[in-house]
This record gives C-alpha cells, sequence and structure tokens, in this order.
DNA sequence: CCTCCTATGCTTAGTAT
DNA sequence: TATACTAAGCATAGGAG
C-alpha cells in the first residue's frame, strides 16, 4: 500500500516511531545538507533520540561546536534587564557570572586559591535570570578546575596524561 | 511550469538563491517540527545565512542553549591526546585553555588584575590543538571582560546599566 | 530488527501576477 | 520583493520478505 496521511501527534507504537524516526532523521539532515550546498551556508543539527546514546550531531560534532561559539557572539534579547554595548554574550555572562560567584563564595574560593581579595567594591545585589545562573555554574566549574590542577600539581602529578 | 531536477551545487544567481533558501529553510523547519512532534524527541537546529543578522535558531534560542549545555557534558572523542577523567568537556577545555594562558600571559594579567603570582610550577610546553586555542580565547575574553569592570568600577560608572 | 518496495502525500522549481 | 499556483520530483507509511 502506498502511504497514508499522517496525523501530528507522538506515535504510540514503539517499533513505528523508531521505524519513522530512522526515516524522518535521515530525510531531514539529507534536506539540510542539500540547503547547506545549494545556498553556501553553514549550519547544523542536534537531536536527541532515545536510541543512541548521544546526541545526533551533523554534519559533525566540530562543526556543531564551531556554530556554537559563533552563537556566544550573538547580541542578547530583550528579555534580560540588561543592555549590552557589544555584540558579546560571553562577556555578559561572564560578567555577570562573575559578580554572582564572587557575591557568594569569593573569599573562601579565593583563600583556596591563594589570590588576593579583591572586587570588593563590585558586588552588588541583582537578580539573576536562569542564564545567568547557568554562567555562573560554568565559571563555578572553572574554578574547580583550577583548584583541582592546583592540587595535582602539588601533590607532584598532573592530572592531563599524556601519549 | 512544474518542478525541475536539481543539480546539488551552489545556486549561483543571487535570487534564485535566496527563494530558494526560504522556501527551502521552511520545509526543513516544518520537518524539524514534525519530527519532534512525532517521536516525541528534543531537538534544534542553527542556520546561519547571509539574509538575516543572526542565524535562524529553532526551535528558539533557549531551547538551542538548552541542548548546547547538554552537549558540554558529552564524553570527548579520541581525537585529541589528551584523556578525560571525567564526562566534562568544559573542565578540560578549562583546564587546557588555563594552561595556555598563563604561560604566555599569566605576569601581565596577574599585575593588570592585582592578583598574586602562582602556578609557576604549573607552566609546561605543549602543543595545542584548534579547540584547545578556541577554549584559551574564551578564557582571554573572561579576563578583559573583568579587567573592564574593575575599571568602570574604578571610574565610578559600571559597564552594565540597569533600566 | 533489517532492507526493499511502491502508492500516495508532500515539497518545491519555475512561472505568473 | 512577496504571494499564489501547479507540475513534477521527492519522501515516506505501510507491507512483504
Amino acid at each position: 500500500m502506498g502511504r497514508r496521511k499522517v496525523t501530528h501527534q507522538l506515535i504510540s507504537d514503539n517499533s513505528t516511531r523508531r521505524v519513522t524516526f530512522r526515516k524522518r532523521k535521515d530525510g531531514l539532515l539529507k534536506k539540510l545538507k542539500e540547503l547547506t550546498i545549494l545556498c553556501g551556508l553553514p549550519a547544523c543539527a542536534i537531536i536527541y533520540s532515545e536510541y543512541k546514546e548521544g546526541p545526533e550531531l551533523w554534519p559533525n560534532r566540530n562543526e556543531v561546536r564551531s556554530l556554537l561559539n559563533r552563537l556566544s557572539d550573538l547580541p542578547v534579547e530583550k528579555q534580560t534587564k540588561y543592555k549590552m554595548n557589544q555584540n558579546d554574550l560571553m562577556n555578559r555572562m561572564v560578567q555577570d557570572a562573575e559578580k554572582r560567584l564572587e557575591k557568594v563564595q569569593f573569599h573562601k574560593r579565593s583563600m583556596d586559591l591563594g589570590l588576593m581579595t579583591m572586587y570588593t567594591d563590585l558586588i552588588t545585589d541583582a537578580d539573576y535570570s536562569e542564564e545567568l545562573k547557568k554562567a555562573g555554574e560554568m565559571v563555578e566549574k572553572r574554578f574547580k578546575a583550577i583548584k583541582e590542577r592546583v592540587k595535582a600539581v602539588k601533590a607532584g602529578t598532573s592530572i592531563i596524561k599524556r601519549d
């Protein structure tokens, strides 16, 4: 039989859904590839599914990363109360994350890292959007990484192994 | 007339390319939407074009960001010579970027920022992949942002304006 | 679970306005 | 440039092996 008209809702049958996923995902990525070739532009797609450990990255991991990095430089939408002087999301994220981090944990972290305290006059109250909280977490990870490296080196070993 | 078979190469004519871009982009995003609904999964797409200032983000900026954040937690491919102890790309980027940055500019930056020197024993030679260079640039931006904030506050003004 | 098949619905290139 | 049209190419649901 030929094809039947499709109703747009979640396909309940597991195996049907799996088959449809593969067919449509392949068709979709083919069309995305055609678009980039015909129109000469960069694009990427990220598709999560229950059928694979990680997401499907098109065209590949590096291209996705590269476009993501560009994304960081986008101007911020007016949904937050901050205005940018530059088209630079990263700068804003970094600034605000830094401020938030420092307000909460600066003294402890400074001691741990052996850094001198400063910025005391920078710390002010502000409400932080989800976005800024994530940025804060990012910086937190950075601090953790530095602390780990310091500990590792003091212990005479490096966290990073070389071949 | 109906449609002609398409040759897969860049469309040279400007207006034809523009029209094709709009048509195919819309068709593509429609199919991506169908895929997410039919199969109940998260997905996003980023499409840059010469017809818009920023990239087309589907389904929206926040969803793209959210999926990107997930991406950061993916295990790293074995294409680099570094091994991970955790499924945490950010930690590795941060560590290596930190090392590179410090080797080149630590003393100057430390003075600028009023931080104490340390890590002297951490600095070693290593060749850095493109990826790590980008990570380094990211951290560079962070330092710039901090410096700017410090200057601004010392001057009695804030870079960040509030409504 | 595949792969192959194909009728049928969907997309779209070229045209007209 | 945008919108509308439509013929024909293309994608794919369901079935068969």
